[in-house]
DNA sequence: TATAAGTGTGGAGTGCACTCCAGGGTCAAG
DNA sequence: CTTGACCCTGGAGTGCACTCCACACTTATA
């Protein structure tokens, strides 16, 4: 259990952006009994990792919206492990979709280092050749 | 060669997206005889892989201010196969860091599954332990 | 030759994801 | 009991990547 700065310490988040989460839900603190009329929010290691795979999404080209939807969906059939599992593979079912995407586009562009080295002798590789 | 609207259909893109792109200085069409005062772009297809990889490099995180810089140094040893092998070495390093850090995350999800179906006797799989 | 469809420029507006206060309360150290 | 470091909320501002006009010109079609 930890106070905000903590928090931002252990995600490399700044305070603001934590704060900016929490305001759209992705991020659900508990509350201490502390702090008076604003009582002041308490984060667990989870939401350390809760915080790490909201940016790793990003990374990944999904918007807040998109992945407080996923969350959303999750917490709902936390208890259920079906559920759970469930929406873990739609989020691997994505993964696994840029994975490949950029796999192709690896391909792609060792293809064309291979074809400059050999002094361009063959048509050059096509990107359409390649599911980007 | 094509004109703007074929382009567009050609790329996926819309027309305003790629004007604004070439505002931007990613995208330079020549200009036709025709059109008058006003002389109309010609898009040939290096320009569709130009617009293809203009995407994919965002879906990979890169905002259009380190395309542009990428791109320029691209066209700055264009003549040069040494500095075209080196610019895209720089961008098959860039994809593959991606990669990586995608199959990590892949790693926790499918251990996480894995765990999950196996009744949760083990500890959870740790975000940590994966590079993400 | 009218007219619809396409092209160009410049500039304003939008949505997203922050980022930065101002104003006010709380807590721990000295 | 003061002082400095935290904490809270609400709201304004920023940068990016579009997106949407208004207006003027050109071209293709009937």
């Amino acid at each position: 259990m930890m106070l905000i700065s903590e928090f931002a310490k252990a995600t490399g988040l700044p305070v603001d952006t934590i704060r900016f989460y929490i305001a759209k839900g992705l991020l659900r603190p508990e509350r201490s009994l502390k702090g008076g009329s604003n009582r002041y929010q308490l984060f667990n290691p989870e939401d350390v990792t809760a915080a790490r795979m909201i940016r790793l999404q990003q990374t990944l080209g999904y918007t807040l919206g998109e992945i407080l939807a996923l969350n959303e969906k999750y917490r709902a059939g936390e208890h259920s492990p079906e559920r759970t599992i469930e929406v873990l593979e739609l989020q691997i079912e994505r993964l696994q979709h840029r994975k490949d995407a950029l796999e192709a586009a690896l391909s792609f562009l060792r293809g064309k280092v291979a074809w400059i080295k050999s002094g361009k002798p063959d048509p050059a590789p096509r990107l359409d050749d390649y599911q980007c």
